[in-house]
DNA sequence: CTGAAAGCGCTTACAG
DNA sequence: CTGAAAGCGCTTACAG
């Protein structure tokens, strides 16, 4: 098997390389009738273009880098499969990036190894403002998953966790709960922030007093969530524990159990995320759901677009959360899902929760 | 910030580009005192070569392709967190591909994308002979997670179904267990043929007919888990079933608990993988669990030996299981771990999976 | 031990 | 609309 390059196929259709090139970037004006003589060839001998030679001469390396926090987390991993399907699809590769030095990104970029950049940031001292500047500066396409800091220019698809929130806030109304615990993440982490904030602005619409829910901090693990309702349990009452992820729920429900509280009887307890187990867990856990994968999705369609057709939209992008109730908040019989709507003003897409599915 | 290439370090060190090019891959012969100088340049500068040229002109990209049959399976993503963890620390990329078709593998390996390659096949009709004889042809480095298909000679780390399969075996000499249900994956699956082959293996050496065991297909869901055990459970009866994977053993123990059985008190359930939530459903299952993390990291480490210093250790590679012993198979009070040995003869490592604490 | 030169496979002004 | 030429930033024989 005979390796096959631009000068192969130029020498097959008797057009010259530059020619070629163009026909296969769609760049310039080429006659009809030529670019079709081109693209026979191409086939023909089945020709892919060098993406180190293309990208070395300038062109696009056809790459795009994902910086993730971690590669563990159901909520990363699920972003991921999510770029990678879009990508896949569109015939682009992924370099994965956990640990990221700022200097191998640099790198990155100059060495014109990425065409753009997808960001997703767990905590706020993370955010690296220097290396989004130079992205800016060196007009390199990227998309922050989740919310962008500071400025609200910058091209994003956000996680909802404030509409998540909202939408259990609302179903808390329902419940009736009075007394509620409020469990959060790390101090740092932009998701347990916005839930927090969601969840009291949810509250106050339904004219709950946010003053009465209890927050404690806790670090995103399950042994913090056990530790939180210990501390708690031992001075006061709730009737509720929203743990601002699964895992801390499922820590939550298990002190519970353990001396001898009943779930959902005695004490609610709903998380945040829905990973893999919450369905499995006894009660089933309601919890408030995301759609990583779509978003991961929509984030490299995006981008593509944005490589290959200079900016495309780069507007905010919101998808709709879904509550997903099952038992463990008291809910019974069949599940049920609460879904926010998708909407789009000025550009911006946004969502509505607003339905309540009983 | 200036673009720095080899030229501006050439130029600041008053050698040329050729020697600053032997200095940074340490071939050729360089005086000392001259490669000292060059270094001082190219710290000075944070000098970083171009991949992309360094690719095309013949050198190493730095690079490695990472085949996985999905992202979702936590098996699978656990294997990448390691490769990645062992890449970052040595500098190297890595490029992921899920969805692989033959031409696109082919491009990387002939655009010089990567140097060496990571493969996971979980199916056996997925395993591309193919390209495994193109990858041998080019002498491009690769290494196969799990079993190798046909001959003996390719380059792997082993995922020790059989070996763990033993391990829980001999677990349930221990128990007694006499009318046994084995639910299977899919018959592609080589993983789910060497789980049922190891389990065999395991009971001869304790004594116990193999084909005492009644073997039920399933797919691996959660779904067919949980059908298996109802179809068998009309018109038989069984003491213990051993899934394929936690998930079949989860749906499983839900049609047990549903019908009225207790585990592990009326039917004992264990499973195969450790994934997550194991540790948490009621009562814990007890299965078997690989190090798929540190998989991945030796694989990398592995295949950067052979990238930069010719062959290295091409051999296999078995890391050690572990019997994770919690509750579902009846054993009580805290978790125990059974877990195997390491050991290498002939260049070859492998383990004993001997020992048995109880 | 070191340097000048060719070449890797493309893209992109620049002519025509 | 098309082609000849330069250049992207490296590595690697080939001389010396």
């Amino acid at each position: 098997m005979q390796k096959i390059t631009i000068d192969g196929v130029a020498e097959r259709c008797g057009f010259s390389r530059a020619t070629v090139s163009r026909v296969i970037n769609r760049e310039g004006t080429v006659k009809p009738s030529t670019a079709e003589k081109v693209e026979k060839a191409v086939q023909e001998l089945g020709y892919t273009p060098n993406l180190m030679a293309r990208a070395l001469s300038g062109g696009n390396s056809r790459t795009i880098a994902v910086l993730l926090p971690d590669l563990v987390m159901e909520y990363h991993t699920a972003l991921l499969a999510g770029a990678d399907a879009a990508a896949e699809e569109k015939g682009y590769n992924l370099i994965i990036k956990t640990r990221n030095t700022k200097k191998a990104l640099v790198d990155l970029i100059e060495g014109r190894r990425v065409d753009a950049f997808l960001l997703r940031f767990a905590e706020t001292s993370s955010f690296d403002l220097e290396f989004l500047n130079h992205l800016k500066k060196r007009k390199i396409p990227y998309i922050i998953i989740g919310k962008p800091p500071f400025s609200d220019d910058n091209p994003s698809v956000l996680i909802d966790n404030i509409g998540g929130a909202r939408l259990m806030a609302k179903h808390y109304a329902m419940h009736g709960f009075q007394r509620i615990l409020f469990i959060t993440g790390t101090e740092e982490s932009f998701d347990s922030q916005d839930r927090i904030y969601g969840f009291k602005i949810g509250l106050s619409e339904q004219g709950i007093d946010p003053a009465n829910v209890v927050v404690v901090r806790g670090d995103f693990s399950r042994q913090s969530g056990y530790e939180a309702v210990r501390t708690f349990l031992e001075t006061q009452k709730a009737d509720v524990v929203f743990a601002a992820n699964d895992h801390m729920a499922l820590g939550a429900m298990r002190y519970c159990q353990e001396i001898g509280m009943r779930v959902p009887e005695d004490i609610a307890v709903t998380g945040f995320d829905d990973i893999f187990f919450a369905e499995y867990l006894q009660p089933s856990l309601t919890t408030v759901q995301q759609p990583m994968h779509a978003i991961g999705d929509l984030a490299v369609q995006n981008l593509i677009q944005m490589i290959e057709g200079g900016r495309a939209r780069e507007s905010q992008i919101i998808l709709p959360t879904k509550l997903q109730i099952r038992h463990s908040c008291g809910c019974s019989g069949c599940l049920s899902v609460v879904q926010g709507r998708e909407g789009e003003v000025n550009g911006k897409s946004f969502i509505k929760n607003e339905e309540v599915v009983k």
